[in-house]
DNA sequence: AGCACGCCGACT
DNA sequence: GTCGGCGTGCTC
């Protein structure tokens, strides 16, 4: 750390702003009447325009001075921390990302440079009504009932069942206090000493590693092995309880919203009161709330999406990834990058713990536990009487089956058996809409979409058909637009919605669920309806990888996966990965509760060597087969890798920029890095724009950032061109 | 990102 | 002659 950074900047000293507007540094400004902290957070003038920064540091200078601007004023949140400074330069670095789209992600709460807002708050009074009621008297029980805490004006009369003007009334009288108070209020206190459910003793050894990791107060990651049902998110609450005790702050990510109010629920039964929540479908105000309470600690615990990483903290001490594997958590979202890659750049700069929960750790957590830069626990015993599902596979070779049905007779007479006492079975596929392709039997044209490469996929619920990637949608055709054939459009393969077709013609006389993001319009709709199920409102479940996510269904005891093939093909080294994931998540459905249950995979190739594992319950042979072949292939985890991706509506130029770039691999060569490419991207076309893809593969220890930096700062993008650089991308072929 | 500036084509 | 296309450059 430079020691010419000051604590203070008096009044007009010249001090560098951090702006989240796309330039390439920071710029100057006079601190403000007052003076300011470093970072500050403030409002300064730009060209026409006020915009919102942080004090960055000592003014650099070297321009007119008497062009310098004052900063208009410092907004009423606390500083950034030194800290978060550091990690946004550090991610910066190693994601390749502007430090303005940093800063943009850092300050993603709506209403950050408003003034701080109050409101009014009911408590009880110290008068008496003169007259009384029986809706004042349903008035002063709720506020009575409820201690001291204070009630909106909204929340006390819903509560009590009474119009406003009763609790105003009341108000007059003295019987009701009304009172200002700032808008932005602490979070609940947590309660790490209520009394927890009793763990097991393999629970408890976890706990007590994880615990005694806290205790060091020191960097550290985890890697937090338990098949589904063992009892991991018990077992790392004690360890969120133990950053409690320590008065440090504690984040858990969870990759889908969907889950969230569960473990809401799960937090509350253990704490005695809610976390603080961070996600799209929170509301403005709880947002802000939110992010200007983890930065004054009024927030202890905060479970959120992965773009909670960016929050404030101003004491973190525990970072929780649960299902550490999710492809999820690596996505756009302005900047690209791995939350549980970030996540441990963000614990190791302020001394905190990471906790990589999963049944099916990624190979990266794996490879990094088995070279000992993470710890390992494993939690094997099931929880409870559970125990793990018995697991086969259904040979579809054998079987006999009519177009257009994907239900083999082994697996209907499976799910029969199940329905008849009583119990739930799940039908997985992971495929949205009612068919993948969409066929012209005259001429054979299949249904893209215009403005991609892919497949118009037909949701006949919506009677539309649907690009899944860019969400391009035109009614149901019946004219082929090739040929112009007539009635001639047939529906090809399956998906979620007409395998619930097959269902219902299969077994007609059961309740029928299907779970596909799509069908619902909102996070608090699809939460009804799994709560629905898992009552048993349902007696066959069909679903998409949503299922795979962690929701708990009692009585379910049959997991029958429909194309255990898909996933498979394709010469993606981490489809084999992801697909053994996501079976071992959907088997572990089965069973949860006290019923044994079954996971019963059709498949064309039972010999598979993924296939083969997961029948086998082998998990570290499929890590270890895996790993060794990407040991030869020299990728991930152990190589490195990054994509290019250029885009443009115009195809040549994007071929033309990509030859040019591979050409030129001076910078590359010099580290010891590959191009590949370019090539046509995984997705050539997405909105009118093509895009081509280069691979740089770089040996284990290469400075592959400032490589590929100096590479592609080569050359210069004509007007409608995009590059966008992916460290360590998802798909590497 | 915005926004101004400026340099060429096509209109009243 | 002027309106307006968008390529180029600046913002302390």
């Amino acid at each position: 750390m430079p020691p010419s950074n000051p604590d203070f900047f008096d009044e007009g000293a010249l001090v560098a702003v951090l702006t989240a507007q796309p330039l390439d540094r920071p710029l100057d400004y006079l601190a403000p009447e007052g003076g300011c902290m470093p970072g500050a957070f403030v409002e300064v003038p730009l060209g026409p325009r006020k915009v919102l920064g942080v004090v960055w540091g000592p003014g650099k200078g070297g321009f007119d001075l008497k062009k310098a601007r004052s900063i208009i004023r410092v907004l009423d949140v606390a500083p950034m921390r030194d800290e978060m400074q550091d990690f946004l330069r550090r991610a910066a670095d190693y994601t390749l990302t502007p430090m303005p789209a940093m800063l943009r992600l850092a300050t993603r709460a709506p209403g950050l440079s408003n003034p701080p807002s109050m409101q009014k708050v009911y408590r009880l009074g110290e008068g008496e009504p003169n007259r009384m009621t029986d809706a004042r008297t349903r008035v002063l029980e709720v506020l009575r009932s409820y201690g001291g805490l204070g009630f909106t004006l909204k929340e006390l009369s819903d509560q009590a069942g009474v119009t406003s003007s009763v609790v105003k009334g009341l108000v007059t009288q003295g019987a009701v206090r009304e009172e200002d108070t700032p808008r932005d209020m602490p979070f609940a206190r947590l309660d790490p000493d209520l009394p927890s459910k009793s763990l097991t003793e393999d629970q408890e050894t976890a706990a007590e590693a994880l615990r005694k990791g806290l205790r060091s107060e020191a960097y550290g990651t985890t890697l937090l092995r338990g098949v589904t049902g063992s009892g991991k998110t018990e077992v790392y609450l004690e360890a969120v309880a133990e950053a409690l005790r320590q008065g440090r702050q504690a984040l858990v990510l969870l990759p889908e919203i969907a889950l969230t109010a569960e473990f809401l629920n799960r937090v509350e039964v253990r704490f005695g009161a809610r976390p603080a929540e961070w996600h799209s479908g929170v509301t403005m105000t709880e947002r802000r709330r939110t992010w200007k309470m983890v930065g004054q600690g009024g927030a202890q615990m905060v479970v959120g999406a992965r773009s909670a990483l960016f929050l404030p903290f101003q004491n973190l001490g525990l970072i929780i990834v649960d299902e550490e594997h999710d492809t999820s958590y690596k996505q756009e979202d302005g900047v690209l990058y791995n939350a549980r890659d970030m996540a441990v750049l963000r614990a190791a700069i302020c001394g905190a713990r990471v906790i990589l929960a999963s049944a099916t750790p990624s190979l990266e957590s794996w490879a990094n536990a088995e070279a000992g830069k993470y710890e390992r626990l494993d939690l094997d015993a099931r929880y409870g009487v559970a125990v793990m599902p018995e697991l086969a596979a259904i040979d579809m070779r054998a079987q006999k089956l009519p177009s257009n049905r994907w239900i083999s007779p082994s697996l209907q007479a499976a799910a029969n058996a199940r329905i008849a006492k009583g119990e739930q079975a799940l039908l997985f596929l992971n495929r949205r809409g009612y068919a993948p392709t969409t066929i012209c039997r005259a001429c054979g044209h299949q249904i893209g979409c215009e403005q991609c490469d892919a497949r118009m996929v037909e949701h006949r619920f919506q009677k539309r058909l649907i690009c899944h990637q860019c969400g391009e949608s035109a009614p149901l055709p019946n004219v082929c637009p090739s040929c112009g054939a007539e009635d001639r459009l047939a529906a090809v393969g399956p998906g979620v919605e007409r395998l619930a077709e097959e269902a219902t013609a299969l077994f007609p006389e059961a309740r029928i669920a299907v779970l596909s993001s799509d069908l619902f319009g909102s996070a608090r709709a699809l939460k009804e309806q799994i709560e629905e199920i898992a009552k048993g409102g349902a007696d066959i479940i069909i679903g998409t990888q949503l299922v795979a996510k962690g929701h708990n269904f009692p009585l379910l005891t049959l997991v029958g996966v429909i194309d255990a093939d898909l996933g498979l093909q394709g010469s993606d080294l981490r489809a084999a990965e992801r697909t053994f994931q996501l079976m071992r998540q959907v088997a572990g459905r089965a069973g949860r509760a006290e019923r044994r249950g079954t996971a019963l995979l059709q498949t064309f190739q039972p010999e598979h060597p993924v296939i083969r594992a997961i029948l086998a319950g082998d998990e570290e042979g499929f890590w270890r087969a895996e790993a060794d072949a990407r040991r030869q292939a020299g990728v991930p985890p152990y190589g490195r890798m990054a994509g290019i991706i250029l885009s443009s509506p115009d195809m040549q130029v994007v071929f033309d920029i990509g030859e040019d770039l591979a050409r030129r691999d001076g910078p590359l060569r010099a580290v010891g890095a590959q191009v590949f490419g370019p090539a046509p991207a995984p997705v050539a076309r997405i909105r009118g724009r093509h895009r081509v893809r280069l691979l740089v593969k770089a040996p284990k220890g290469a400075a592959l950032q400032g490589a590929v930096a100096a590479w592609v700062a080569q050359v210069r993008l004509p007007p409608q061109a995009r590059l966008s650089v992916d460290i360590d991308p998802q798909s590497f072929y």
